[in-house]
DNA sequence: TTGTCTCCCCAGGGGAGACAA
DNA sequence: TTGTCTCCCCTGGGGAGACAA
C-alpha cells in the first residue's frame, strides 16, 4: 500500500520495462565485455562460414547431452555452408543476462559462390572497453554483512571521481546494466585503511542477478559518460537445464534441418551463437576460414599458438604441437576442417583445453609467405561445392595479397 | 561457519540431492494433482496417435512464437501418426516445478497397422486424489506478515488431526513436494475466531517456490500417510520465455523432421507434454481416437459438451454448437482431424474457448448407437496411410462392439 | 469462515572499523 | 591493498489477535 514516492537509493530498481521493440540494440560494449575478449561477431553484410558441426556441439553443451545414433543423415548438408550474414543482433537472457547473438544466415547459391571475390572481411574485433574493470567476487562481496570491496586502481580509474573534502566521501552511482535497467549505489570511501566500496544498493543487486563467490562483476565508464554494469556467471557445471520444449534429438535434428532445408532452398535461417555456453565459434568470417584453410601451411609435428580466455576475463596463449590432421567425425561430417587438427598442449593444465581445434583458431609458429597455396593440406578429400569454388577465388586472391587480412579477434 | 547443527523448523531445506537416477519416478498422485483434472496420459504398451500438429501448437505456446511460412514440407508426414507408446515418464520442471510427461513413441509399420485389432485400450484416467486439497493463494497467504490460512475442512480432512488438549493446538507438518524435497510446517490453530494457519516454514516456501498471490498449492494426503504438497503457477502471460538455444523455426522444423524421421525408418522418437503449457493433447489413445472419429457422427448443426478446468482446478461442461467442419490448416495440413471441428459457444465467455476443436475432444449431445460408421463423416478426403488400415479395423471393431469403452477423462 | 490490518518484538542483515594476509 | 571478522544498531518480517466482509 506504500505508495513509491521515492526512488531513493536501495529500493530495488523497478521490474524492466516490456521491451516495446525486440530488436531494441542493447548495449554493443558491455554485450562485448559479458561476452570475454575472444569473442568476436561477424560483421552483418558480409559472408560467413557457418558449421553446423559446431552448431551441434553448442546445442549439445546447452542440453547436456551429446547427440547419439538416432540423428537422421542430410547428405546435402555440406560440413560448411558459405552464408551471407543479412543480421547479426545481441542479446541477453532475462532471466540468468547471459548473453547470446542472434544471427541471420543465407547459404549462398553456386553462381554466388562463384562470383565471390575475397573481401578484407573480418569480424568487428572484440573491443574489449578500455575504461572498465571485471571482478571476481569474493565471499565477503557476496555475503550478507556488508557490501563490495572496489579494487582502489579499479575505483580511480572507472568510477566518477570522489570529493574528497566530504568526510567520508561518498557519492550514489547510477549503473545500467545489460536490459538497459539502472541500478543505485552508495560508493564510499572508509575503514582504515581506506578503501572503496560499494554499500547500498548493492546486496539487492546481488540477490536479484543470484552473485555467488566466483561469479564476476564489470563496470564501464565510457565515453558518453555513462556508467555501465555488467556480469558474468562463473560458468556452473549443469547450469543449463534440459528444455521441456523438445528433447535435445529433436533439436539436434531442428537444426540441421533448418540449415539443410536453408541450403537446399537458399533461404534465410536463424541461429543463436551463446558464447559462454558454446565451445567455439560456429559462424566464422569467411576470410578468415579462407586465410586459415588455404594460405596457411600445417603439417604434423609443427608448433603453435592459440589464444585462451583467463580466469581473470583477460587473454593468454597456450603452447602446443600438432599430431595428427583428420576428420574429427568421419561418420557423420567426413572431409569438415571443423576440428581437422588433433593437437598436444605443452602444458599439464591441458584437462581444460580441446584435444582438436581448427585451422583458424590456431597461429602457426612456422608461417609462409601469403601466397596461394596450391597444394592445400588435404587434396585426398572430395571438395564439396562451397570448396570448389573457392579454389576459383584464390587465383583472385594473389591479386589483393597485398592487402593486410587481419585476424578476427 | 555455524554448522547447520539441527534441521529444525523453518530452516531452509536442503538443496534437492542430485537425481543419481535421471528416469526417477516422481509421485504419479501429485504429478496429476498438478496438471489437472483433465490431463491425462496414455498407458505405456498401448497405441496411440501423434498429431505434429498438436505438437507445433505446443511449441509454439512454449516458445511465443507462431510458425511462419520458413518451414519445409514434409510430404512423407501423415498429419496423425499411429505409434507405440514405448514410455511415459512424469517430470516437473527443476526452476519452476511445472509438470510435464516425456513420451517415447514409435511410429508402426504398415505391416503392424494392418494386423492392428482394436483393444480397449484407454488413458489412464487422471485420478485426482480423494483426500486433498487446492487453494489459490490469496494476498496474504504470500504477504511477507504472517503465514498461509488454511481452509477449516480442508485442514481437518486432510492435515492430521491436532490435539485440541493444547493450548493453542498445534503440530509440526512435514510435506514433499514434487522433487521429494522435504518442507516442514508449523500448524496452529488459533486466533479469534480460530483458525487454522501454518506460519513458521511457510514464507521461505512461498519464496522457494517464487509464489504470488494467485498461485495454488495443494495438499494431498495419501493412502500411505504422507503429505504431498505440489504448486501450480497462474498462467502468467509472457511466461515462457523464447529459448535462446535454438531458434524457434528450428524447433519447429525439429519436431517436423524428427517424426517424419521416425516414420519414414519406424524408429523411436522422444516428445514432451507440457499439460499446463500445450493448449490441448496431441497424443491421444488410439482407441478414443477411433472411436470418435469413425463411431461418432456429428454434423453441422449439431450441440454438444466439453470439458474444461476451473479456475478453482475443478472441471465444468461448457455448451457449444458445430458452425463448420473443415480443415484447420488446409495448406499445411489437409484432411486431418485435428481441431477439424469449428464450434460456436454459448456463453459469452467464449473469448477463453477455442474457436476449433477435435473430435475426441467433444461429447455431442445426440449420439448414435456404437456401431461401425461405414460412412464416415469427411469421405471427401483421401486417406492417408495411417487410416486407410483403420478401415479394415472397423470391422473387426464390429466384433468387439459390446465392449464398453470409456473414455479417458 | 477467512481475508486484511495493525501491533509487537526480535533475528538477521547493513554498515562500520579492526586486523591480518 | 583488500579479504574476513566482529560488533552495533535498526529495519523488516514472523507471528499474534482485532475486525470486518
Amino acid at each position: 500500500m506504500s505508495s513509491s514516492s521515492a526512488a531513493s537509493i536501495g529500493q530495488p530498481p523497478p521490474p524492466a520495462p516490456p521491451p516495446e521493440e525486440e530488436k531494441k540494440c542493447l548495449n554493443s560494449e558491455l554485450w562485448h565485455a559479458c561476452a570475454g575478449p575472444l569473442v568476436c561477431l561477424p560483421t552483418v553484410g558480409t559472408r560467413v562460414v557457418y558449421f553446423p558441426q559446431g552448431h551441434s556441439e553448442q546445442v549439445a553443451a546447452s542440453t547436456n547431452k551429446e547427440v547419439d545414433g538416432h540423428i537422421p543423415n542430410y547428405p546435402n548438408l555440406p560440413p560448411q555452408l558459405i552464408c551471407q550474414l543479412h543480421d547479426v543482433t545481441m542479446h541477453a537472457d532475462v532471466e540468468t543476462d547471459e548473453v547470446y547473438a542472434q544471427m541471420t544466415l543465407q547459404p549462398l547459391n553456386p553462381q554466388e559462390q562463384n562470383d565471390a571475390y575475397l573481401p578484407a572481411e573480418m569480424g568487428i574485433m572484440s573491443k574489449q572497453p578500455t575504461n572498465y574493470f571485471c571482478k571476481t567476487l569474493t565471499a565477503s562481496d557476496t555475503s550478507t554483512h556488508g557490501g563490495f570491496s572496489v579494487p582502489r586502481r579499479a575505483a580511480e580509474r572507472v568510477f566518477p571521481p570522489l570529493d574528497f573534502t566530504q568526510q567520508p566521501p561518498a557519492q550514489e552511482l547510477i549503473a545500467r546494466d545489460i536490459h538497459d535497467v539502472e541500478w543505485k549505489f552508495r560508493h564510499i570511501f572508509r575503514g582504515q585503511p581506506k578503501r572503496h566500496l560499494l554499500t547500498t544498493g548493492w546486496s539487492v543487486f546481488v540477490s536479484a542477478k543470484r552473485l555467488v563467490a566466483g561469479d564476476s562483476v564489470l563496470f564501464i565508464w565510457n565515453e558518453k559518460n555513462q556508467l555501465l554494469l555488467g556480469i558474468r556467471h562463473a560458468t556452473r557445471p549443469q547450469t543449463v537445464m534440459p528444455s521441456s520444449v523438445l528433447s535435445s534429438d529433436s533439436m539436434h535434428i531442428g537444426l540441421l534441418a533448418a540449415a539443410a532445408h536453408a541450403a537446399a532452398t537458399n533461404s534465410r535461417f536463424t541461429i543463436f551463437y551463446n558464447p559462454r555456453a558454446s565451445p567455439t565459434e560456429f559462424v566464422i568470417p569467411l576470410s578468415k576460414y579462407i586465410k586459415a584453410v588455404f594460405h596457411t601451411r600445417i603439417s604434423v609435428g609443427m608448433r603453435f599458438r592459440m589464444l585462451f580466455e583467463t580466469e581473470e576475463s583477460s587473454v593468454r596463449r597456450y603452447m602446443g604441437t600438432i599430431t595428427e590432421v583428420s576428420d574429427a567425425d568421419p561418420v557423420r561430417w567426413p572431409s569438415s576442417y571443423w576440428r581437422s587438427v588433433k593437437v598436444g598442449w605443452d602444458e599439464s593444465t591441458a584437462g581444460e583445453r580441446p584435444p582438436r581445434v581448427s585451422l583458424w583458431e590456431i597461429e602457426p609458429l612456422t608461417t609462409f609467405p601469403m601466397y596461394p597455396s596450391l597444394f592445400p593440406l588435404r587434396v585426398k578429400h572430395p571438395w564439396y561445392s562451397g570448396l570448389a569454388c573457392l579454389y576459383h577465388v584464390e587465383s583472385k586472391i594473389s591479386v589483393v595479397g597485398a592487402i593486410s587480412l587481419h585476424y578476427c579477434c
